[in-house]
DNA sequence: TCACTATCGCAACAAAGTCGCATTAGTAAG
DNA sequence: CTTACTAATGCGACTTTGTTGCGATAGTGA
């Protein structure tokens, strides 16, 4: 399956690429000048996260949030490794420059990360 | 409001307290004898959140997964600040011993951690 | 220009969790 | 042992978030 370029799709990429904070289906809507429905931004979404442009993240809240992956891969094998942070106040979520590093009882694998640290972020703090 | 001891109450606190996994409501009213309404639990398990007899953890699948709190307090003052580790394989979500380490960039504070590795667990490697 | 099919819109659906309200049942006082 | 008070419960309705089926639309390459 080749991907094509849509309007809608660019229209949710550039979305992302406009916020340095990661977004959920409905700030991403919000955000567009287009009218996409729900269902088809999730699907470019889903999309996006299997060709590796884009990140997800469930946080504490139990949403899906995205972010573009940026030098996602370069850093280390393991994708999106690193922590992400939600601010209670403003309900924003981003990625933090911080590595997760653990340790694990013998005979565990780990296949990808979601740890997300909450609290307040350094501009309502 | 002092808390009283009720039949499902109990029952909720048992059917934790005798499994080794963090479990959902789903789980823990399966495992269940008595019968107790879907919403009541939910308030059961968010009481004892409330009281720190047991916490929760949002995992990666969007669920609330609730654990019993073997001395999450004494450990350090923030709570729950260990990794969880969730199974691919037989969807099992478990405390791990080790603790949440991280830098963070000035100005951010820290209330909690959500803190969930995803692979396969020791039992089905 | 044309055929192929990825993508879309819409509606229906599913899962998880919450909430209002009338009823039930702990608890402690009398 | 009563009785009064109210925490806790059951039930149904509801919300939110995300997915899926299907017919229609619109990229893409020939
Ligand atoms: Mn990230
Ligand atoms: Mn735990
Ligand atoms: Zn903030
Ligand atoms: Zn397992």
């Amino acid at each position: 399956m080749k991907r094509r370029n849509t309007q809608s799709k660019e229209a949710v990429l550039s979305a992302l690429a406009n916020s340095s904070k990661a977004m959920s289906q409905d700030a991403i809507e919000k955000k567009m000048t287009v009218n996409v429905d729900r269902a088809t931004i999730y699907r470019i979404l889903n999309r996006f996260c299997d060709d590796g442009v884009i990140h997800k993240i469930i946080a504490d809240d139990g949403k899906q949030y995205f972010a573009l992956c940026v030098k996602c891969d370069d850093s280390e094998k393991m994708p999106d490794n690193h922590f992400h942070f939600r601010c209670i106040n403003c309900q924003t979520i981003e990625c933090l420059p911080s590595i997760v590093n653990f340790s694990l009882p013998a005979g565990y694998q780990v296949d990808r990360l979601n740890c997300v640290l909450v609290g307040t972020c350094k501009d309502c703090a």
